[in-house]
DNA sequence: ACCTGAACACCGTTCAAGT
DNA sequence: ACCTGAACACCGTTCAAGT
């Protein structure tokens, strides 16, 4: 993890604190969210955490919704660190498996945030979520280009891609998110529901309870790339 | 739309209010989420709409989540309705376009309350949003069943078909939701990111910008069928 | 230059009191 | 039985004032 946002020490205040600063309070969100939750997260509660009153935060950040807006981007810049600088994939199949491995891996790593980036309103209407950075959409339209992939090809293989992506991670985000996984509270809820009227689910509970989502991940990348494939010609 | 929740009429309180019931606020609660977006959804405005101050709600409902997963499960509830009851599809490729095209209907019809239904911490972990609700789901295995799956491929097609169905629908009504698709909003947005530095997304600008969220999803469904079969054997 | 105290307009929620 | 007024603990945000 040597992502900028881990990063601690440095310079403080005389106050004992790492001196206000955009990068410094993005990053502390983040840090936040991740051990806390995007509910728990306040302008106040920010503040307290870096050890000053909420209002001080308005001389980096414009609001809330702006701080929201900033998280994302942060991680986006990781992503593309992470993912497009030094990419090269034999093939524009493994160019498609280092991409999602490496939005995959941001999604584990920040599980909690990982909403956000999912849901925040994009900033134009065609850029589609978690692809969503004008920067990265850039690079792998490029990507794809070199790899001999048309215009209408490309922009074909981003949608699918976004989508594919998007319907994934966020469903294992979410899992991974959810209370820790107590199978006691699976029990009580069938039965507060009358497990009595639903004996397929039933039956099959523990088959439904099962984790498959690096499986079903490979498997529906393996698919789209198949269908990008038949797209090409 | 013979939806419960548009039913209006009916008996009216001497002050011309309608009767207070969990119901009645759970149906405006979706009215107004449709026409003003869940953000601007508060207590205190969902009451003056019902024409009672914020605090009448609580003898009906115990707190504004539980609000939030009452509408989720009326709109299950809809969709359920809409799909389940007299299903009589010729195969299971037609179920599966049966239901794909009813709960595409239920996103385009409440497209700022289908976050919600996507989003909401599911009651069980197992439980894949949007697909959430035991009844349905319990229909859905049954039907399934119906068609000679195994219980290993119905519930493999269970979780393929709500991601698919995630990630689609969610990027089609966040598209929906966003601003009046001002072009000139994508031109200011574009300019103030120094279009230069991406000479694709400026070249492929107009070709991104093209709605083709019917055809994606007709295009990735057929193939998410394809997938099944091949697993069948 | 950078932070804070006090204040404002809003939340969700509780509960005793009204009708 | 059903609703409200008043109150509490919390928000985001502004701005004059402090250092």
């Amino acid at each position: 993890m040597d992502s900028i946002i881990s990063q601690h020490g440095g310079r403080r205040e005389p106050g004992g604190r790492r001196p206000l600063s955009q990068m410094a309070i993005l990053g502390e969100a983040i840090r936040f969210i991740d051990e806390q939750g995007l509910e728990r997260l306040t302008m106040r509660q920010l503040g307290a955490r870096l050890g000053v009153e909420a209002m001080a935060l308005y001389r980096y950040i414009p609001g809330r919704e702006q701080l929201l807006d900033g998280v994302v981007e942060v991680l986006m810049d990781e992503l593309y660190r992470d993912t497009m600088v030094d990419n090269d994939a034999a093939s524009w199949q493994d160019y498609l498996q280092t991409l999602a491995a490496g939005v995959r891996r941001l999604a584990q790593t920040h599980p909690r945030v990982f909403p956000l980036v999912a849901s925040r309103p994009p900033a134009a209407p065609w850029l589609r979520p978690p692809l969503r950075s004008l920067r990265w959409v850039e690079a792998f339209l490029e990507g794809l280009a070199g790899y001999g992939f048309s215009h209408t090809s490309s922009v074909a293989a981003y949608r699918a891609f976004a989508t594919f992506l998007l319907g994934h991670l966020l469903l294992e985000t979410s899992a991974a998110t959810a209370m820790p996984t107590d199978p006691a509270d699976d029990i009580e809820f069938i039965e507060s529901n009358d497990l009595a009227d639903y004996p397929l689910i039933t039956e099959l509970g523990p088959e439904l309870a099962v984790d498959m989502f690096g499986d079903e991940f490979d498997a529906a990348l393996e698919d789209l790339i198949n269908r990008l494939t038949v797209d090409l010609d």
